[in-house]
Formats: C-alpha cells, sequence, structure tokens
DNA sequence: CGCGAATATACGAGATGGCGTATATGTATC
DNA sequence: GATACATATACGCCATCTCGTATATTCGCG
C-alpha cells in the first residue's frame, strides 16, 4: 500500500475486481433472490410478508436475505420484533430493469425467427441452456 | 396463449420471469466472464486474444463466451477462420458499471467502518460470503 | 487435397449452491 | 418470567457449475 488515509478507498477499489464483481452479481443469479428483490422494489415488507408471497420456507428466504444483505442489495431495518427490508439504493432498480430490458429485447430477437414455427408452446432455439 | 400475431411478445413476457432474469444474471456471476467482458468492453476481440491476455485455456474461454452468447451478452461475428467477439448492446456496459458502482460504495461503506481497525491487510466483517 | 491454425464441444472430477428440515436467538405479550 | 412469534443459522442431500484435458469441427493456405 502507498498512503493510509485513503485505505478504504484503496481497499474499495482491490474489492472492484472481477472475483468480487461476480460474487456481486452472483446475488441475482437465482429466481427466489430476483422475485424477492421485485416484491422489494414495490416496497419494503417484513420477512414473514416476503413467506406469505413467495409461499417459500421461513428459513430459505432469511438465508436468501442474508446473501441480498451481504451482497449489497438490501438493507434491514429492525422495527419492534419484525425486521423490515428495503432496496438499498435505487441502482438496484436500475440493474434490474436493464437485465429485464436486455432478456426481453434478445427473446424478441430469438423468437422473431422462430415465430415462423406454428407451434406455440416451447419456442427455443438449439443451444438452450447457459454453459454445458 | 391468447392471440397469434403477438406472439413473440408474449413469449418475450414469458421468458422475461425472474427464472430467466435469474439464469442472465448467472452470465455475470464468473469472475472469468466479468473480465472477458470488461475486456470486450474496450474493443471487440477474438477468442485467441482473449485466451491471450487472460492467460487460460482456450476450450475454457470458449465455454464462457457460448455462456455469454446464449445469454445475450456478447455476439460473434465470423471473419474468416476468426471470430470476433464484441458486446451486444450498450446497455451491457451500464449494468456492469452500475455493479461496479454499487461494490465500490458498499465496499467504501465496509471499510469506513473497519479503517479503525490499523491493519491494512484483510479487512472484512464476520459474515463474508453470500449463502452458506 | 492435405496441413495447421482457430474455435467449439465432450467428459470426469472437485467445488459450490440451493433446498428442506430442524434448531438457535431474540423480542413482545400476558 | 414463561410462552408464542419473528428471524437467523446449521446440516445433509442433490443439482449444477467450473475446471483441466482431450477431441471434434471449421476454415485458410500452399
Amino acid at each position: 500500500m502507498t498512503s493510509n488515509l485513503p485505505a478504504a478507498a484503496e481497499r474499495a477499489d482491490a474489492l472492484a475486481r472481477p472475483e468480487v464483481l461476480g460474487s456481486f452479481f452472483q446475488g441475482l443469479s437465482d429466481p427466489t433472490r430476483v422475485r424477492i428483490l421485485e416484491l422489494l422494489a414495490v416496497r419494503p415488507l417484513t420477512v414473514t410478508e416476503i413467506v406469505d408471497r413467495l409461499g417459500l420456507a421461513q428459513g430459505r428466504v432469511s438465508s436468501h436475505l442474508s446473501c441480498l444483505r451481504w451482497c449489497g442489495y438490501v438493507e434491514a431495518r429492525a422495527e419492534g420484533r419484525y425486521n423490515r427490508y428495503r432496496l438499498v439504493d435505487e441502482r438496484v432498480r436500475e440493474i434490474l430493469s436493464l437485465g429485464e430490458a436486455i432478456v426481453r429485447d434478445n427473446a424478441t430477437r430469438l423468437t422473431s425467427c422462430l415465430v415462423l414455427a406454428t407451434e406455440g408452446g416451447g419456442g427455443r432455439s438449439s443451444d438452450d441452456r447457459p454453459q454445458g
């Protein structure tokens, strides 16, 4: 290290590496977590409210919330014995919107070739899933 | 399904669900893929150029590129016997920038509490990694 | 047409992630 | 202070991902 005072920024820079960025985006790589974020994008909710809306096990939801909190997507504020979660930042909404937009455009682009197929069911191309 | 003509848009809408969005963001959940995208954010590159810059096995890079292509982050254009990859969309750059910004702010926020610690090495809190 | 370069894919192994269930911590209410 | 509620964590199991290596395919060149 060079200096001492800007240690925080320096460390922040070190943390902005691909490894950390990958871990960060891994927070969005799960459908359940995406659903949770979409719910919290509307308004802050307690754990139980999320559990009710998703119909999942409470422990599972709590784990996902821990993950999201660690990644920096959400923050928790204690309200009595409740814990209300909310999106940390407006940029979280932006990232989700951008992702949805790209996926939508991408899907439209893909399906625009498959519309030719009369079938209405599953219009998918050959390589269907990421990796292999 | 209701109608037939807007089938593409309808399918696109169906694909914009949390499952697909999660799969989409999973493309960003790997450090190597993040590095590749950062490289391609500068300028389009062939597979070999990426391999040289990253120092990884060619097959591995190719697999990651397939993943990124499937997710809709990059596209390949044939140039002779080369295959030049580039970012599909400016929004990919935006997503990466947003992620970096949040991670940076988040790290700064975290380290701002740890700056108190004199140690310069690894300033991390208790729960250090996502999930368990 | 055969050779070599560029790229894509296949496969087993090790690591990681998410789920379901059970359990621990903490807080209000009576 | 005991009980019920809200939340967080632990553990085994199964699916998935990544890697390293090997191989297949495609294209240009002589």
